[in-house]
RNA sequence: GCCAGUUUAGCUCAGUGGUAGAGCACCCGAUUUGUAAUCGGACGGUCGUCGGUUCAAAUCCGACAACUGGCUCCA
């Protein structure tokens, strides 16, 4: 998640074009999904010989083809197109690699040739448009299997019956290349390996990935709700179970903090226009925002109306010039239109009266910078908070507890000089190992984002030499810390480089976690200083991290980590006392017990009913309470418990106050 | 936002044009029990919403909403 704008990479970038060597080391397991494909196409075609198709790559989990239909495939087409697979695959066709050159490929793709079974009376539209884009000098090669010819570069396995055990899975839609302006295509996805016991072992992982899932657990287990009719998408609830989860979160968070010299600090969930404007979200993040509130006086609403229609004349003015071949007549520039509106925007912003919900907290953050006059002796100055913040996401990119619209961030912004910068880095760098371990995090990724010199002043501030030097020292922090990294060119923050964590839940499935950025340009929009040794005024660096990223992203990442399966210190309900039957003496025995675990913070209940123990004990287990302490007459004679553990099962008796000892100790080691 | 799919009780799901069902959970009783299901009863739904077709709609048609899958890991 990141706390500020960012601008999508450009579609299409040659850079992530894959090279032919590349494609030369697919994997076995790959090519067969790749001539999967293949095949796919092939039975597509002998249904519909009129489908166009673009691209058919392996993907992570098995392959897909897109290809452009009138018919709408469902997957009550597959058992069809599975048969027709099946033909082809028992065929036994040759994969044949034929090299031709790319006039020869041209006049095949206009002639309909390509992905098709025979020539058509239209072109292969995608597939002309594909071999037009291979760098001149590149070989171009076909793929042949029986009928079906088809423009790829390999490689493949050797015959149709190589295809393993394969099943087509769902269906999909697909912009071709990406793009929205392009044309919309149905995307079929299928897997393929190398016989039926694998393929049914990835499908058995697919079940337990849905058992896993946050949005199930966290429904059976009461932690969050959504409430779309009522509160609106993509805007959870925390129930009191979830609640306790962010509260212990937000526990360790500020010790964490404190101890490596944070401040906290509480800011509102909105601001005014200018605040945004100053910032430089404004408008370029504005679609990610909620719609502003407002508040204006008469005066001052007519004042903004003249405004934004001179803003509007100006830009209608700007676009005629830019398409207009003929000089402006009025000497007036682009450059100094585009002043202009920046200027009208600024004096838009001046209005106030026009509130903002945060979509991050930094310019917040700024504000208190500049609440004080700030010496070099403050720095490092390291402002923390749990700051809420709304991001109107798009409908469909809504997602359970990953992707929501209300959010609250494990957000700080530490001010340092460029001296400090390093060490502050590390310490940044060192509490997200510290976090990892106590998660039990092994599997995890840190993508280093740096910038292109090509694209200074455009897409990156134009700042060459702090760019060069904050890398370096990212990156040998990095190197020294022997973190597993991979650095990504020209993925940057405009401000800054930035570091996302990716991290893989227990069934595979991969997020982004946290993120810590650098930013030594928006600090001097806000035109934040301190006084130096020369008592002259500087602008200090900022470090944006958050690497408890939001609760909901966080927690919804633990919930699958864990199963549901909580560790002591986060379980909802840490403990519950079950009585055998529920005789007097006994309850009032138990009763002490939860008492006393209570009076140690322990979140704790006990289950005195008279109910048979097993059904008492599958109770707590669907609960997934973490420790169950069963008692009994001779529990309670012997002044002692019986302790059980969640998916452990009983683990034996022991004195009463040992017992206590011990999950008290738990708790506060925060172990499992 | 776009394409597709889904939506029946708190949960999991039956129900293909003719009186809305089951199991579990919740609630009320009974059961005195040693480590994953004691028994009985009661309660619970305008079948996502709105509209249409029909003598009759959970069921057929349409719109909307929400949710889910996906939206270049490129020939």
């Amino acid at each position: 998640m990141s706390n500020e704008p960012e601008k999508l990479p450009a579609a299409g970038s040659d850079s992530q074009r894959k090279t032919l060597d590349d494609r030369q080391r697919m994997t076995d397991l790959e090519r067969i999904r790749h001539s999967c494909a293949h095949v796919l196409a092939t039975a597509i075609l002998r249904i519909w010989p009129d489908a166009q198709f673009a691209a058919g790559p392996p993907v992570e989990t098995g392959f897909y083809y897109d290809v452009e239909l009138a018919h709408r495939i469902s997957p009550e087409d597959f058992p069809r197109i599975e048969e027709e697979m099946r033909k082809e695959i028992k065929a036994n066709h040759v994969f044949e690699k034929v090299v031709v050159t790319r006039e020869q490929a041209i006049a095949d793709a206009k002639a309909g040739r390509l992905a098709a079974l025979g020539e058509r009376s239209v072109p292969s539209k995608f597939k002309l448009d594909i071999v037009q884009g291979i760098p001149e000098g590149e070989p171009i090669s076909y793929f042949r299997n029986g009928d079906f010819l088809d423009l790829c570069a390999g490689p493949h396995v050797m015959r149709t019956g190589n295809v393993g055990a394969f099943r087509l899975t769902h269906v999909a839609s697909a912009y071709y290349k990406g793009d929205e302006r392009n044309p919309q295509l149905q995307r079929i996805y299928g897997t393929a390996f190398k016989n039926k016991t694998e393929l049914e072992a990835h499908f058995a992982m697919i079940e337990e990935a849905k058992r896993r899932d946050h949005r199930k657990i966290g429904a059976e287990m009461g932690l969050f709700a959504l409430d779309a009719e009522y509160v609106g998408p993509g805007l959870p609830l925390w129930l009191p179970r979830g609640t306790v989860i962010v509260e212990e979160l937000e526990k360790l968070a500020k010790e964490t903090e404190f101890q490596a010299g944070y401040v906290r600090v509480r800011t509102p969930h909105l601001a005014k226009e200018k605040m945004y404007r100053t910032s430089g979200h404004l408008p370029y993040y504005a679609e990610s925002m909620f719609p502003p509130m407002e508040m204006l006086e008469e005066d001052e609403r007519k004042k903004r109306d003249q405004l934004t229609e001179k803003r509007a004349d100006l830009i209608q003015l700007l676009e005629s010039m830019e398409n207009a071949v003929s000089p402006n007549p009025k000497g007036l520039t682009p450059e100094g239109l585009r002043r202009e509106i920046a200027q009208l925007e600024v004096e838009m912003g001046l209005i106030g009266g026009r509130y903002y919900l945060k979509a991050m907290n930094c310019p917040h953050h700024h504000r208190i910078f500049a609440a004080e006059p700030r010496s070099y002796r403050d720095l490092p100055l390291r402002l923390a908070e749990y700051g809420s913040c709304y991001r109107y996401e798009q409908s469909g990119e809504l997602f359970g507890l990953m992707r929501v619209r209300a959010l609250q961030m494990n957000d700080a912004h530490i001010y340092c000089t460029a001296e400090q910068f390093a060490d502050e880095f590390r310490a940044v760098n060192d509490m997200y190992l510290k976090y990892f371990k106590i998660f039990g995090l092994e599997k995890y990724q840190m993508r280093f984002s740096t910038h292109d010199p090509a694209k200074l002043g455009q897409k990156f501030v134009n700042e060459p030499e702090l760019w060069v030097k904050t890398e370096a020292m990212v990156r040998d922090v990095l190197v020294q810390s022997g973190i597993n990294f991979v650095e990504v060119p020209n993925e940057a923050a405009f401000y800054g480089p930035k570091i996302d964590v990716q991290v893989w839940s227990a069934i595979g499935r991969e997020f982004t976690i946290a993120t810590n950025q650098v930013d030594f340009a928006v600090p001097a929009r806000f035109g934040l200083t301190y006084r130096d040794r020369d008592n002259t005024g500087k602008t200090p660096l900022c470090i944006h991290r958050a690497p408890l990223g939001t609760h909901e992203r966080f927690i919804g990442f633990l919930i699958e980590h864990y199963a549901g399966n909580f560790p002591l210190w986060l379980a909802p309900e840490q403990v519950r006392v079950l009585t055998i039957g529920d005789d007097d003496a006994l309850v009032a025995y138990a009763k002490g017990i939860v008492d006393e675990l209570r009076a140690q913070f322990v979140r704790v209940e006990g289950d005195y009913s008279p109910n048979k123990i097993n059904g008492k004990i599958l109770d707590a287990e669907k609960s997934k309470v973490h420790t169950m302490l069963v008692i009994g007459g001779r529990d309670r004679d012997a002044g002692a418990v019986s302790v059980r553990l969640h998916g452990k099962g009983n683990v034996g008796a022991k004195p009463k106050a040992e017992a206590i000892a011990e999950i008290l100790g738990a708790i506060r080691e925060r172990k499992g």
